[in-house]
RNA sequence: GGGCCUGUAGCUCAGUUGGUUAGAGCGUCCGCCUGAUAAGCGGGAGGUCAGUGGUUCAAAUCCACUCAGGCCCA
């Protein structure tokens, strides 16, 4: 098969078309390889071919994602160490050049299943993530993005192992096993309020399984729509009683108070806001910057109750405490700009010592971890007498995958892009995309965007581009580095060996130009998000707007055309989106001020057969190799593509695979070797040489074949336009198996086995050439092998058929009239034979006569022409057209049926008696509404006229002969035989048999053969034998026919035929 | 926990703006055919349209909730 790199001028071909943008999502050598059959690289490269076939330039140009935690992980494993702390006593800089090395393992079995399934990019010249042109390509927009005032730097809460010292991915979240059930405490705890109305103590009560976050306690929440209750309750104690005021949710005051308890007072949450309580613990932790929100720390008060629309009655008080350990924690921090204590750090222990409120006791020492705490702090508030209640629980709590250490919350310090300041422009621009389905646009992506939240660009890792910022540690002066050059020149020197990734980089130190050179600027730790990475692509693969990159994005920008998986909404998508959207911004860029891509196909995961996703894990994953091996790849492709919508989830089932190749591949080539069989024969056919009848003086089954033939391809060409491979697909199935294989090539198979030349077989040769040819360029972009064999073989001399154009429909070969008449052929064939099947008339049986029915005027033209009759009597062995006329209605009695849709809107309510009086209609007045006069129904709320498209007429049989009937025809058979039309039954039947004889002794389609016949004493076979010699001479390649008298010699084979009807004829034969 | 999507015959999937008896292919059963076909033809069985409630003359279709699965985000 023709290969990108076999095409003039490689990938990008040089044709006289508009160009088509492609941006090839990156192939991902870690991740992928192996993976499930994904359908994106089928769909994509499908399209890519269809558009080259119309003659745009495509550019394919590969990628490899080749950062990120994965390929991390990936090399920690193959190292045999975990965590942080165990890379870098091993060495980033080993480390690292192991996770450049390991991107590649792949690489070539990559390659190899690209190409072998047809996923034609060109692989001479890919851009690959980590290299120095596209790192620095990804400095410069990442400088663009602070020069516009869109960096920041603040703190995003995400689950942390103290033990390995990092954060975990929500991927890392997802492993199995880390949510494990454990049991924790689960204690109600007593914020005193600051001022108590009375004089009997009162509290807000907090329930937490964390008490470990208690000292970092800097609010509580309540829901401002939920009502509060304020109870006075009292607990028995063994010293007499003790009576306090608590305040709880109203909905949960059930389940916490102990009984008896007394309701005071009942507020909306709303009123609570506002009020303050003594704080639980004095501690001189870390009082933390709130960066989230510039020059926000410490202008909330601390230690007051704050509304949250997340609090709920589930469970809890419906008070919640709140530390900085939570992502909704965080939010209210940063929302009601509280600063915020931390008690344990990054390592999961404390920094600094917990005391009691105004006390030198200490609660908690430093060096303490975070889980250890828990018992430290209840015995205290025990001691407190603030613990209201004090239980354990069970319940599923994360842990890290690699240690089992119990995770937490941690508000890790990050760097922002404020993607929120153009949120407008990018849904501005995302309603400018051409989304498939569209849905997938204004919903979920659409949402995605009027929800969008800053996003967070880094990452406390090792194996990443390095973010060019550089951080003053006297000023905080930030510094963005756009270019290697740059960093150069404002360094003075770059380490020997520097190629802009970690640990060298790391050593570059600037002089801070805000503080006259006292302090020095250092780069943040941080990697980037590898994400901005792929979204980045379509400028940084052209290493933009360095060299000639300026000139290659002009041409390419915007694309035309992506494609990936629905799981890439808020990744790839997003990410491209996102970048795209700003630099288009920049006047300087000179780039078309809209979206990034202009059409969005979607494609869903591929399931296992049970619907469930595969994974390694449950070794439900199929090896695509495998599969190709068996299958072909033309089949895999197919039946991807071919069912539902591309969207969905697809579950692969193999049965699938062997039904495309037995149906659809199967028939098709067959069809090809049936043409080709009697093509390759010195009397076949040569579409060069011979003189080919023009098609207006084909017979009319070869004009039908072209007609449809043309409109095949519309029909395609409409559905790739649309995007929507499956309806190509269908499209194409039906037209090879119904109507080229099933109907075409069965009905004229005789003309081509005619011998020697003539105007009529070198039609029907021309014809199939015509309609294979078709087929070929038609299936190209979906089954590229097949396609490439068949039309190599069609249109020898032509080259690739990927290299060839579509074909246009040619309106002067279509013929509606015809197509319509052979749709009402096959109706009445497919009546007849149910006739025939029920009478127990066999096809090879002639029959004298078919009679039809119609009440369609048009319907019955359509019959009346030459071809419908010769079709129909030819199909079903039929001597002759019996009565073909209009229904008298003597057969069939008629009913009408309302019809709703119609209807339904003009009665409304009267609808269902309306339907039950027309159901009910006398025939006569029926066919007064088939004749186009309305007539008037009496309902009980008065009459009620109804029109002829008001209903839908229905014919039933009510004759005492068989008939068959679709309600638009009516048809029945002659099936009266006399000995003319049993003798020719016999004959066929006999012929039949024969060459059921001849296969059977193992002789080739063009053997002779000398055959002898024997009827014995049957007359009527006897006759019929005898006056039909040459007949079954020739249908039987019998060149030597004897008819009875004695046998000579032995046999190839000799047997005694039953024919059915008492009539048994014997039969030897002899190859000649 | 949130957003989006999905749930229709044994399997893979269609099912138009709500409208007649819910369809196709495969599989299965019965019968036929078998010299282009891992084919073809005729007929049959097989559905509480995930469930519950609602709107409507009318719901697979619209609404709400529940259950199950998927993707993404927490």
């Amino acid at each position: 098969m023709a290969r990108a790199a076999d095409l003039p001028g490689g990938a990008a071909r040089a044709r006289a078309g508009p160009a088509l943008r492609l941006l090839g999502g990156p192939a991902d050598g870690q991740r992928q390889t192996r993976h499930p059959p994904r359908r994106r690289a089928h769909g994509q490269d499908s399209v890519c071919r269809y558009q080259t076939m119309l003659g745009a330039r495509v550019m394919r140009k590969a990628g490899w994602d080749t950062h990120g935690l994965p390929v991390e992980l990936e090399v920690e494993k193959k190292l045999g160490i975990s965590g942080k702390p165990q890379i870098e006593q091993y060495g980033v800089a080993k480390f690292n050049a192991q996770c450049r090395e390991s991107v590649w393992t792949y690489k070539k079995d990559w390659e190899e299943l690209s190409e072998r399934i047809g996923y034609w990019l060109d692989y001479q010249n890919p851009y690959i993530t980590y290299s120095e042109d596209y790192v620095e390509s990804v400095w410069y927009l990442l400088k663009r993005f602070h020069e516009a005032g869109l960096v920041y730097h603040g703190r995003r809460v995400l689950p942390y192992c103290g033990r390995c010292g990092t954060g975990l991915s929500s991927h890392e979240l997802g492993q199995p096993g880390v949510y494990r059930d454990v049991q924790d405490p689960s204690v109600t705890v007593r914020f005193r309020l600051a001022v108590a109305a009375g004089a009997e103590p009162e509290s807000f009560l907090a329930w937490t399984t964390t008490p470990w976050t208690l000292p970092s306690n800097f609010a509580l929440v309540v829901n401002p729509g939920v009502d509060y209750v304020r109870s006075r309750v009292r607990h028995k104690l063994s010293g007499g009683e003790f009576v306090e005021i608590v305040w709880v949710a109203k909905a949960r005051a059930e389940a916490v108070l102990p009984k008896g308890f007394e309701v005071l007072e009942t507020l909306p949450g709303s009123a609570l806001v506002g009020r303050a309580y003594e704080r639980l613990y004095d501690n001189s932790a870390v009082l933390l910057p709130n960066n989230v929100v510039e020059g926000a720390s410490g202008q909330g008060e601390r230690h007051r109750v704050y509304a949250a629309d997340f609090v709920t009655t589930e469970d809890g008080t419906g008070i919640v405490h709140q530390a900085a350990y939570g992502v909704d924690d965080w939010e209210v921090a940063t929302r009601e700009r509280i600063a915020t204590f931390l008690g344990p750090q990054q390592d999961g222990r404390f920094h600094i010592p917990v005391f009691v409120p105004g006390t030198q006791t200490q609660v908690v020492p430093v060096q303490t971890w975070f889980k250890d705490a828990d018992p430290l702090v209840i015995e205290d508030l025990k001691q407190r007498h603030l613990l209201f209640r004090n239980a354990r629980e069970n319940h599923s709590y994360p842990h890290c995958w690699r240690c089992d250490t119990p995770l937490y919350y941690f508000p890790s310090p990050a760097w922002y892009i404020r993607t929120t300041a153009y949120k407008q422009r990018m849904i501005d621009f995302n309603k400018r995309i051409r989304w498939v389905p569209p849905e997938v646009g204004e919903k979920r992506f659409g949402e995605w965007l009027e929800n969008n939240v800053d996003w967070n660009i880094s990452r406390d890792r090792y194996w990443g581009t390095p973010l060019p910022f550089w951080v003053c540690s006297g000023c905080e002066f930030v510094q963005a580095i756009g270019s290697a050059a740059e960093l150069a020149s404002l360094a003075g020197s770059l380490p020997a060996g520097f190629d802009n990734h970690k640990p060298l980089i790391d050593e570059v130190v600037l002089d801070c130009p805000k503080c006259s050179g006292k302090q020095t600027l250092r780069r943040t730790k941080a990697v980037l998000d590898c994400w901005f990475d792929s979204g980045a692509m379509p400028f940084a693969q052209y290493h933009w707007p360095f060299g000639e990159g300026r000139a290659k994005l002009a041409e390419q920008f915007p694309a035309d055309f992506i494609a990936e998986g629905l799981d890439q909404t808020r990744g790839w998508f997003y990410t491209l989106h996102a970048i795209g959207s700003f630099v288009t911004s920049l006047p300087d860029a000179q780039l078309p001020d809209g979206p990034t891509f202009k059409t969005c196909a979607v494609n869903g995961l591929v399931l296992d057969k049970d619907g469930v996703k595969m994974s390694k894990r449950l070794g439900n994953v199929v090896d695509p190799w495998a599969m190709i091996r068996e299958h072909g790849v033309d089949a895999v492709r197919w039946y991807l593509l071919s069912s539902g919508s591309p969207w969905q989830p697809k579950r692969f089932d193999p049965e699938g695979l062997l039904e495309v190749r037995r149906r659809l591949i199967g028939t098709l080539t067959e069809s090809y070797k049936f043409f080709s069989m009697y093509a390759r024969l010195p009397d076949g056919f040569d579409p060069a040489r011979d003189t080919i009848p023009p098609p207006q003086n084909r017979p009319e089954i070869d004009r039908w074949l072209l007609s449809r033939t043309q409109s095949l391809v519309a029909e395609v060409r409409r559905a790739y336009d649309a995007i929507d491979l499956d309806g190509a697909c269908h499209a194409i199935e039906g037209f090879v198996i119904d109507e080229l294989s099933n109907w075409y090539i069965r009905r004229n198979r005789r003309r081509v086995h005619k011998s020697g030349k003539g105007s009529e077989k070198t039609a029907a040769f021309a014809t199939l050439h015509a309609a294979l040819e078709a087929v070929a360029l038609l299936v190209a972009p979906l089954m590229p092998y097949l396609a490439e064999m068949l039309y190599a073989r069609l249109a020898s001399g032509k080259g690739s058929v990927h290299a060839a154009l579509m074909p246009e429909p040619d309106e002067t070969l279509v013929d509606r009239e015809l197509e319509a008449s052979m749709r009402i052929v096959t109706r009445i064939v497919e009546m007849g034979r149910a006739l025939r099947e029920r009478a127990g008339m066999k096809i090879r049986q002639p029959l004298r006569a078919i009679h039809i029915r119609s009440s369609h005027e048009h319907s019955l033209e359509l019959l009346r022409t030459p071809f419908a009759r010769e079709q129909i009597l030819g199909e079903l062995n039929i001597r002759d057209f019996g009565t073909l006329s209009s229904d008298d209605g003597k057969l069939c009695t008629l009913r009408a049926k309302a019809n709703f849709r119609v209807l339904g809107k003009r009665l409304g309510a009267r609808m269902k008696a309306a339907a039950t009086a027309i159901e009910a209609l006398e025939p006569e007045r029926v066919a007064i509404l088939r004749s186009g006069k309305p007539v008037e129904v009496q309902l009980a709320e008065g009459p009620v006229e109804v029109g002829p498209e008001d209903v839908s007429v229905t014919v039933e049989s009510r004759a005492d002969f068989d008939i068959e009937t679709d309600g638009r025809f009516v048809i029945f058979l002659d099936t009266q035989l006399d000995d003319e039309l049993l003798a020719e039954g016999l004959l066929r039947e006999l012929i039949s048999r024969v060459n059921a004889l001849r296969k059977k002794a193992g002789l080739a389609v063009t053997d002779r053969i000398r055959l002898w016949l024997d009827a014995g004493r049957d007359p009527l076979l006897a006759a019929a034998l005898g006056s039909q010699r040459a007949l079954i001479s020739e249908e039987t390649l019998a060149p030597e026919l004897v008819l009875g008298g004695t046998a000579l010699g032995s046999a190839l084979l000799a047997e005694e035929l039953d024919l059915g009807g008492g009539h048994v004829v014997h039969a030897r034969l002899w190859r000649l």
